[in-house]
DNA sequence: TCTATTTGACCGCT
DNA sequence: AGCGGTCAAATAGA
């Protein structure tokens, strides 16, 4: 078994690396000598890197898919780990140059239930739909010091009937009015949010095969940040028309399938997020490396950890939610997208 | 009547 | 003492 786990490991960070390096050699090529046929040629393998690792890294989502079906408590919501003890965290641009080679995703969890996951959410004119899937009350507002806007404090419904300790803040940025930070704190254990969950991407499934038999394109929008703390994530969303001209509103309002379509679902890229080409591209293949290599030290070939629930979906939708921009559940049946890379190593 | 939200009070941490 | 987070009574809405 750990031999297995070995070769896999070595396959999946042999495949990355390679994919690094025709992104370079694309690099090199891409300029006023450049043929297209060579750029074609090595486009088509940084493709099938990344086909082939997504593959291997599908197989494992599924095995721990399959290790939470068991379980008898988690709809975790995925996140980095650590501690929870200052949720303040900086928002980084994704462009920026420091999060090259750095390992910006979390360290290990220092207590179980600290961790929190922090996600901004865009939208225009009037506030904008977040529905993360979860059901939440909220229990409090406060003033916030250097901040004009209250931060409101949303605890997750089961909680007295189940006992989930979920909870999220969410506050209007500062600066940009018309985008939310929300953070979430500790995962949920509601076996309600798990079926609602599991219920929507079942439906979201169906969807998306009639979708692809109409031949169904949609332009992806989303853009993800990540946060150089440890643990913290921030996403940013560009909102489709139809959350942009819905309504802001937290649960507990019902599941919006088509907010989680547009946000949660990545059906026509690659990853929840598109890499730019070149640069970009490359710096997000060493980051994938990078973490991909922690991912399997600390998960992959340690399975035996106790708490592999944690690393089950989320669903929450756009990102944002625990859901959204978490463990897509569609893997394996969507061959070339859907995964998550930073909560499939949180 | 039940459930969710609001909001002032309270508590713990720094 | 100040601040952030939570509690819980009052209130609103379906």
């Amino acid at each position: 078994m750990e031999k297995v786990k070995a070769l896999e490991k070595k396959k999946l960070i042999t495949e990355l690396t390679q994919g690094r390096e025709f992104v370079n050699q694309l690099k090199k090529q891409i300029g006023p000598l450049a043929s297209p046929e060579e750029c074609d040629l090595l486009l088509g393998k940084i493709l099938s890197s990344l086909e082939k690792s997504l593959s291997i890294l599908n197989l494992k989502a599924l095995l721990f898919e399959g290790g939470n079906a068991n379980s008898t408590s988690s709809c975790s919501s995925i996140s980095f780990l650590g501690n929870n003890n200052s949720p303040k965290s900086e928002v980084l641009d994704s462009s920026k140059d420091q999060l090259v080679g750095q390992n910006v995703f979390s360290k290990k969890r220092k207590t179980p239930e600290q961790w929190s996951k922090q996600v901004s959410i865009s939208g225009t004119g009037l506030e904008s739909q977040h529905d993360d899937g979860y059901s939440w009350r909220k229990y409090g507002q406060k003033d916030i010091l250097g901040s004009i806007h209250p931060r409101a404090y949303y605890r997750c419904t089961h909680r007295n009937t189940q006992g989930c300790l979920a909870t999220k803040q969410v506050q209007r940025s500062v600066g940009n009015s018309s985008t939310f930070e929300v953070t979430y704190k500790g995962r949920h254990s509601c076996k309600i949010a798990q079926s609602e969950i599991f219920s929507l991407v079942t439906q979201k499934r169906q969807k998306h095969n009639k979708k692809q038999e109409l031949g169904y394109q949609r332009q992806e929008q989303e853009m993800v940040i990540f946060n150089s703390g440890p643990n913290h994530k921030v996403e940013n969303f560009s909102l489709t028309k139809e959350e942009v001209f819905t309504p802001f509103s937290f649960p507990p309002t019902p599941l919006n399938l088509e907010n989680i379509e547009e946000t949660q679902f990545f059906s026509n890229s690659m990853v929840p997020f598109s890499p730019p080409i070149t640069s970009e591209l490359s710096s997000y293949l060493s980051l994938l490396t990078n973490q991909i290599e922690e991912f399997a030290m600390d998960n992959i070939l340690q399975s035996s950890e106790s708490d592999v629930t944690e690393l089950i979906s989320t669903p929450t939708s756009i990102s944002n939610s625990p859901f959204d921009g978490d463990w897509d559940l569609s893997v394996g049946f969507e061959p070339s997208v859907t995964f998550d890379i930073e909560e499939f190593f949180k």
